[in-house]
Formats: structure tokens, C-alpha cells, sequence
DNA sequence: TGTACATCAGTGAACGCGCGTTCACTGATGTAC
DNA sequence: TGTACATCAGTGAACGCGCGTTCACTGATGTAC
């Protein structure tokens, strides 16, 4: 896209020319992203991507095995740039480990309201029931963003925020899939009654996770004080 | 598909003959709902549902505007039979408040452990982002399952398990989102460090019930004692 | 009871389409000498 | 520095395919008389 003619500053990425693209692999993931966010995923093809990327309509398969491995890097790609935004919001919360596990799934939530179509492909049907043996690349950037929630789990564990006596990935799955259901649910707009603008949803995601949060608080005291849950 | 032949003593719907299927919109979606549970969602084509249901391939045509309908007829069949799994896992809870709390959210995960391919398609995008104006039955479907939740925590908020100044919509509505999230992130496999057994994800999803209904507990304690929220 | 007729569910052939994928090729690039 | 060559990203034509949808039709059914 940038640099179309060659630069003898450039960096070997981005080297092109009439006939080299020079990147044409990461182009087409931004030129699918493109056409899954303007006319949704129905309407990505490898040929479509191709044309829009201004290249032959074989040119993909130099760079992609078939449309799935297109689909899964651009999966992977969202992954990453979820991950992204979720490593600079526990960054701004400074250190309070509150702050952070707040912002943290706060940011999740509002990744979900700005890039809908992107996180449906993310979660879409034909990568999820065999990404883990296809896509290795992509199951890593999955798990990359998990990490960083059990990370602030931990944290706040440490600082008595959570109880120490449960394991962290479970609480950060449990965390996870409270505010994953709620804004999925929430963009499909299967609670209109709860008010549809873009602020009501946000405040009502961001009351999600305060009443989850609640639930791990109390759920694994009453653990804590309580008999020992059976293996 | 039962009936095949004309019986004097049938209803007029299995009506039937070499020539007229008798039922063949309901057909369709079943062998709809096969090819997707068998092959997967990218496997369902009219044509390929018209073939499986014996009948020739234009003859959809007669029952189903376009492949859209038939795909929001399967969802909407589905909210139908969530439904009545509900209602039925209610009952047999014989009239205890928080048994049927449990029941009713657990069947839901139960629902998705057991079709997942189904409920897929419910949530499917190319339904989903357009399904209030175009598709009005597979709406009221979907309500009235939620509705039935809703029911559910106004008998608790009746018998004081639940905060009586909370809006019940709202708090059936982070139950459903805890519940949904979770259920599609363990059926999606993302949390396989949890144990993938049928068993530990079951168990691991009832947990989030509980630990989610112990944080609306606390949460609407603590609304009602403190001070009132801004409109 | 018997017959003519309207209705309409299902037929089968056809349309055009865009797709995934393959393949021999072309031409730009970097490098070994 | 200049040249021959290997490499390989991108080309363009072609393949076969299944799909969604249309259309004039056929034949089974129910009903009015």
C-alpha cells in the first residue's frame, strides 16, 4: 500500500515495484478486513481480496494455501491487535491492579462495539471447531490475549483483590466468557429494551464485569472459608 | 417424512403423495438442520436441502423466498426447541426459585453442549445484524426464551434470592451473557487447560452460573443499601 | 354421486455467475563468479 | 564492475463446479355445481 515504488531507504518489507507488490501477503489481510467490515464476511473471497489489492486473481495462493488460511490470518491479525490495545489499557491503569482488571475487560468489551465484523470473523464457525491443529499461529494470538487477562488475575490475587486460592485461569475464564457473551449479545441487539446507544451498551458491558467481578469475589471467599470444592 | 403415503385418518398437514410432499417446509429445515449438523453450516445450500428432502431442486422455492429464510426458518426452530427445553427444565423443578434458576441456565449451556452446530446458526452473523426487521418469527423465538428467563428471576426477586429493586430484564440479561459467553468459548475449545471432557465442561459452566448469580446477589445488595444509581 | 375447473405444490431445464484452484508462463530481483 | 543464472512473486487463461434463481410446465387435490 505505502511505498508502491521502490525507496533505497526502505527496509526489505516493503520493497515493490510495478510487477513485486512487496507486501502482498499483509495487504491482502488488510483488503479482506476491508471488504469483511463493508460488506461482511459472506462477501470475502480470495479473488475479491485479490481485486481489491490490485493484483492478479491467482496472485494469493503464492502467499495463502486456500480461502480458510486467508480467513485464519485475518483472525490471527485481530487476535493481535486485540492483544494490543489490551497490553496499553492495563498499561494506563498505572499498576492498581483494580484499575487494570477493569480496564483490561472493559477494553475487550469495547473492541467487540468498534470492530464487530473483525471479532465475528475471529469466532466465526469455520475457524473455531479445528483451529487449535490448523492454525497454530492463530490459537497463539488467541491465547496471547487470554494470558494477558490471567496476568491481571494474578495481580490482583497478590494484592488480595481476588482470592489466592483459586486458579487464575479459571477466574480469567470465567471473566472472559461473562463479557464475551454480554457484548456479543449486546451488538446483535438482543437487548434493545436495555437502550441501543453505543453509551448505554458500554455502560451496561462495563456493570457486567462489576457484577461478575462481585460474584468471583464473593464465590471464592465463601471457597476459602468454606469446605473444599470436590475434585 | 412420516406418511409418506395418503392415510384417510391423517390431520391435512401429512397429507401426502408420490407427487406433493404434504410438509415440505418442515422437511427442509430438518434436512437443513442435518446438512448443517453433519457437514457444517458452509454445507448448507437450498439445493442441497431440496436433494436430501427427495425433492426436486427448484421446489424450495414454493416454501422459502431465498436461502436467508430457510436459514432464519432452522434458527427459528431452534429458539423453539431451547424453548421448550426451558420450560420443561423449569417444570421439573417443581416450583423452588433458585432450583429452577439453576435448571433454566443450565439447560441453556446443556442446549449448546448438545447442538452446537444449531445454535451456531442462531447466532449466526448473517442473521443476527439484521434479524429484528427481517426475520420477526425467529425474534419473537429468541424473546421468548429470554422471556422465560426473565420469569424466572422475578420468582426469585418474589421470594428475595434476587435484589426486588433491580430491573429483572437486566439482570436475566447478564445471566444470559455470562452463560452464552462461557458456554460458546468452552464448546469453541479456548479454554481446553480447564479439562475438555463433556463432564468438566459441564461443570465448569454450572460454576459460572453460580459464581454470576452470587455477584448479582452482592451487586444488588449493595445497589439497594447504598446509594441509588443515575438514570 | 359425478364432472369440470381452479388452485398450487412440485418439476426439470436453463440462465448466468463468481468462486476455488491449477498451470505454464513472465519478468523483476539478488547473487555468485 | 559486469554478466549469467537461479529464484520466485505475480500473470492470465482456463478448468469444473455448485450455487441461487427463474420459468413455463405438469399433475394431484379440493370444491362448486
Amino acid at each position: 500500500m505505502k511505498n508502491v515504488k521502490g525507496n533505497p531507504n526502505e527496509n526489505s518489507l516493503s520493497k515493490a515495484s510495478a510487477y513485486h507488490h512487496g507486501d502482498l501477503k499483509q495487504a491482502l489481510v488488510e483488503t479482506g478486513l476491508g471488504i469483511i467490515r463493508k460488506q461482511g464476511a459472506h462477501a470475502l473471497s480470495l479473488r475479491a481480496a485479490a481485486r481489491k489489492a490490485g493484483v492478479s486473481e491467482a496472485a494469493p495462493y503464492r502467499h495463502f494455501h486456500n480461502k480458510e488460511a486467508l480467513l485464519a490470518s485475518i483472525a490471527e491479525e485481530g487476535f493481535n491487535r486485540l492483544h494490543q490495545r489490551m497490553v496499553e489499557a492495563i498499561a494506563a491503569a498505572q499498576g492498581d491492579p483494580l484499575a487494570e482488571l477493569h480496564a483490561v475487560t472493559w477494553e475487550y468489551a469495547e473492541f467487540v462495539l468498534q470492530e464487530t465484523d473483525h471479532f465475528r470473523t475471529m469466532f466465526s464457525s469455520s475457524l473455531t471447531s479445528s483451529h487449535a491443529a490448523k492454525h497454530p499461529g492463530l490459537r497463539k494470538a488467541a491465547l496471547q490475549c487470554f494470558e494477558e487477562l490471567v496476568g491481571v488475575v494474578r495481580t490482583c490475587q497478590k494484592s488480595h483483590i481476588l482470592a489466592r486460592n483459586v486458579d487464575a485461569q479459571a477466574t480469567a475464564g470465567r471473566l472472559w466468557g461473562s463479557i464475551h457473551g454480554m457484548s456479543i449479545l449486546l451488538v446483535d441487539q438482543y437487548m434493545v429494551f436495555l437502550g441501543a446507544t453505543p453509551e448505554q451498551t458500554r455502560a451496561f458491558v462495563r456493570q457486567q464485569v462489576d457484577s461478575h467481578l462481585q460474584g468471583l469475589r464473593t464465590f471464592t471467599s465463601v471457597q476459602h472459608s468454606g469446605k473444599p470444592k470436590r475434585a
